[in-house]
Parts: structure tokens; C-alpha cells; sequence
DNA sequence: ATATAAAAAGACCTTTAATTCTTTTTATAA
DNA sequence: TTATAAAAAGAATTAAAGGTCTTTTTATAT
């Protein structure tokens, strides 16, 4: 389905915005612990969304990941097509690049029905809502239940 | 979704069917051309589905790939299933190993109902059927609209 | 000012998927 | 029985995705 690029950029978003919610900017080791994936594609993936403008940085002793504008406005759809494209959306199932309602192939119809119900639910879930389960308890972000790193030191964040 | 080798090789079986059905047994190269795909790479595919039994295939002259059973009874949950493995239908949509009812991912009830309805469809589906459609012209393999492939010799096929 | 902690940049390595090429085997028409 | 046309097998190449490492830049606490 997503690649893992953007399976980790989409994990790595809520974590960011749930320790936003607590006042913290985490930077890439944090974010990486708390998602369960390789720290130094962690970092990649979050320069990468910041270069993109999904979210913002700053450098320096006590700098790390923010949201500028509230993660409640920021949809998977648009997470998606930033890291994936607008094609993610739009492709064949049977990657047949003149597939179109003119031109099918010959399961065009039926999966349509998929595609476009998968479109709708990016579009209408938020990396803020997502969060929000998480904070709640009712989801999880990797092996590990909680969503504490040992040994992160306090600054004057925000 | 799927992986290329998986796309070509419905395709693939779609327009042995076809050809079946007209009495035909085709090779690679037909098959290569029928669907647009490269040559090599097309026998390669069909090779990995005569191994693992989807179709037969006959070498030396007047060879070619075709079905045993009708391919009525094949569906795209097999073919997917045997070229890509189970974990298809049943993987995460953000790539988390541990995600299940006790344990969800943040999206997991949402995208179950996607998985679900997927897994439905390739079940009900049949390369058969895709066949049919096919050559009553209703779809298409590729970019070309004629199944007729120029040059091809007719002999003694079963 | 200076040491330090953090992101940014970019080169590099590894693995897997995609694709091609060459050789071997096999059936059959002539 | 021999030439030929076909699939099978497998080695080799290329491209893309996934992942790591090192160096540079920058902010800030001391």
C-alpha cells in the first residue's frame, strides 16, 4: 500500500504532535523511539517533511520538530500526496496507465469504488485526530504502550 | 498496491484465457505483446506461475502456456496470494507489525473495513471473468485495442 | 566567547525489485 | 533423424527503495 517512507512519516507526525500538546519539541532520536523505527531514516523522513513544509524545525541545543499551524488542519490525504503523490491516488490496480473510464481494464469499475472510499477516509482523518486516539489510549504507535522517553531533558520549550 | 511483477502477471493470465478460448496456446513473446510489457520479463513471470501451478505450460515447438482447469475457478485472491504472499491482505496500513483489534494502530477499524472489502472483491473475481470482459471488449490489457497479434503461425494446439 | 546539543546536508552502503541475456532442454514438423 | 521453435533455468545487470554515517551549520545555556 503506503511505502514505508510514508508509513513512517505518517507515525512519526502524531508523535510529533502529541508531544507538541505536551509542550515538547521532540527532535529525531525521540520521535524514532517512540514510532520504533531506525533513527538515522527517521531523521530523514523528518527533514524531509519539514523541507516539504508539513512541519517545522529548529536547530540548535533545545531545537527539535514542531507544528506551526494545528495538526487538527493537516489530513493524511495531504500527507500522503506530499510524500507519495497525487498518483498514489489516481493509479490502476493493474498498472495499466491508460486505465480510464473510457479506456478500463478489466477490473477498472469495481476497484474504483475502493480507490475513491480510500480517498474520502484520508481526507477526512487528521494527524490531529490521530493523535488524539493515542493520547487517549485507544491506539498505538508501536510495540511499546507508552509514550514516555527515558532520560529526555527539559528545556524552554515553546 | 501491487508489486509490478504482480500487475503483469494478471494481465498475463487474462490474455492466456483469451487465447485459450480461442483454441491457441500462446508464448511469452505473444503474451509480452498482448499486455505491453517487456519480453524477458514477461517469461519470467510466466515461468514463476507454471511453478507454482497456476498454468502448464508445453516446451519445443508448438509450445506455449495454458490453462488446465478453467480459468473460472482462478481468482485474483489466488493470484495475488500466490505471487505476494498472504500478509497482502493482511498487513497494517501504516506498517505497524503488532496492529490488531486489541492492539490498533490509530486507523486500524477505518481501514479495516478497505482490507475487508478488497479481499471480498479479489475473491469474487476471476481471471475468467476479467477474460470475458476482455474479449467481448468491454476492457483492455493495454494500450493497444486489438488482441490479434501479427505473424503468428498456427499449428496443431490440442 | 565557548562548549554543547540539536537539525541539515549529503555522501555512502545494502537490499530488493525490475529487467536483460545466455545457455540448456525438449517437443515436433519436415 | 535433424533442424527448428519453443519453454526452462539461471546468471548478470540496472534501478529504486531502504537505511547509515559523517560533516556542517546553528542556536543557546553556561
Amino acid at each position: 500500500m503506503l511505502v514505508k517512507r510514508t508509513e513512517y512519516a505518517i507515525r512519526a507526525l502524531i508523535s510529533v504532535a502529541i508531544r507538541n500538546r505536551k509542550g515538547e519539541r521532540p527532535g529525531f532520536k525521540d520521535v524514532a523511539a517512540l514510532i520504533g523505527a531506525p533513527k538515522p531514516f527517521t531523521a530523514k523522513i523528518l527533514q524531509e517533511m519539514t523541507k516539504r513544509g508539513l512541519i517545522k524545525s529548529i536547530r540548535g541545543r533545545g531545537g527539535g520538530f514542531f507544528f506551526d499551524s494545528p495538526p487538527e488542519s493537516l489530513t493524511l490525504y495531504q500527507v500522503i500526496k506530499s510524500m507519495e503523490g497525487l498518483s498514489f491516488f489516481t493509479k490502476c490496480a493493474f498498472g495499466f496507465n491508460e486505465c480510464s473510464d473510457e479506456h478500463p481494464c478489466p477490473i477498472h469499475a469495481e476497484y474504483l469504488t475502493f480507490r475513491q472510499g480510500f480517498l474520502d477516509l484520508t481526507k477526512q482523518t487528521t494527524i490531529g485526530a490521530l493523535a488524539g486516539k493515542v493520547i487517549k489510549g485507544e491506539a498505538f504507535l508501536s510495540w511499546s504502550t507508552s509514550m514516555e522517553v527515558p532520560g529526555s531533558i527539559k528545556l524552554n520549550f515553546f
